[in-house]
DNA sequence: TAGATTGTTAATCGATTAACAATC
DNA sequence: TAGATTGTTAATCGATTAACAATC
């Protein structure tokens, strides 16, 4: 279906306007053009057309685009459409967090498991989730195939648990340790949900704007 | 202290030398040449040396970089010995797994309090941080000089929480809610921790990965 | 029909890569 | 000294923006 290769940069802004779609949905919006959409986004309607046009012609001349139907072609862009499946590894705090908070189905995934060392939450469910125990893991992977895993133990786990996962049918590692997972584990996609990047760079932009006003102050004395 | 306008690239490839340079502490190296360096994150040489360049001058020729050095000059250009102070609001799931597992000093923020709207929470203490009522925190606000606010309130309240914050010296917002604050919100910096982008994100490269399959086994038909 | 807005081609801009003189 | 590797300038590559014919 996908034939040209998609940059990296396209891909990462396509979940920002499904949930712009979502939000307008909810407003009632039901047409909207490119121009309106990127002055939504902070974005150009240029850069907006040129990434939709990755993955066809959804819009109309003279009219723009249809809110609920644009929606219902990223979506299916994204994968949302293809019902994957994902076990979670590591109920501590993270993961239950994810497990009580994040709607894996609003965006096609179905939980289909978790996995802990901890006897006392084996054997029980949380939400309707199973928590089997980490030794089951080769096992239920070979009998349920599973698209994707959810790594949420702690940072000593992280790559034992990794290379558990690699050879047994799953595609894509998320990761929420903060452990460099990209570059020895060859053939499994890994998204990194790091934390502490995330707030380095915000310290980044706090800190500059901070030296922004003393050199302001500074050239005012 | 800073001169040039850096790009957000290089910004966000910061935390990443950092996480790799503690690393490589860790494992007892003291010295590395960017070529070394690139071939560890999957990035090229020059562009790690055009990277440090926008900060000052930190390598040697013939030499390369000082492991420790190095680590302290990013760090430092990161904010990390700025002692930036935050506040938490929203003691839920997520606000009390950052509490519990995230060493915010270790990134050199340090975490004053925290708020909620549960009265079994207000009044106590968790991991040494006090929790205070949403009444309370404008007071707060007023009479401790605070630099970001972590935001891990339910979705609705954030657009309400993220009004009662500005105006009151933060500077920046890290987001957790799945809003977009981004667009309207004047003059704080916003800094989002999307999970569902980065879930859609990573769900688009594993269909993408199927097509390919689905497509080379139709060729080879 | 006239106005609006698309999809796409061309132009511009910025970021990455390559090359090399400087020098430890 | 000779070898290695930096910091930086120039070349290349890719992404964003602008422009416009097509058309609803």
């Amino acid at each position: 279906m996908k034939r040209v290769k998609v940059s990296n940069n396209v891909i990462r802004r396509l979940p920002r306007y499904l949930r712009r779609l979502d939000e307008l949905t909810e407003e009632g919006v039901s047409r909207i053009s490119s121009f309106e959409l990127a002055s939504q986004l902070g974005l150009t309607a240029s850069q907006i057309r040129q990434d939709f046009s990755c993955f066809g012609e959804f819009g109309q001349q003279g009219y723009g685009y249809n809110v609920p139907a644009l929606r219902a072609h990223l979506a299916s862009v994204l994968g949302v459409d293809r019902g994957f499946t994902a076990v979670l590894i590591g109920v501590g705090n993270i993961g239950r967090a994810l497990m009580d908070n994040f709607c894996f189905s609003d965006w096609g995934f179905r939980l289909t498991a978790a996995f802990d060392i901890d006897p006392r939450l084996i054997g029980t469910e949380f939400k309707g989730v199973p928590i089997l125990g980490m030794e089951n893991l080769e096992d239920y992977l070979a009998e349920n195939k599973t698209d994707i895993a959810v790594l949420t133990v702690p940072k000593e786990a992280a790559v034992t648990v990794t290379e558990r996962l690699t050879g047994h049918g799953i595609d894509a590692i998320w990761n929420f340790t903060n452990v460099e997972l990209t570059g020895p584990t060859s053939d499994v996609i890994v998204e990194n949900v790091h934390f502490s990047d995330s707030l380095l760079s915000l310290s980044y932009y706090v800190a500059e704007r901070r030296d922004e006003a003393t050199a302001k102050a500074e050239r005012e004395k």
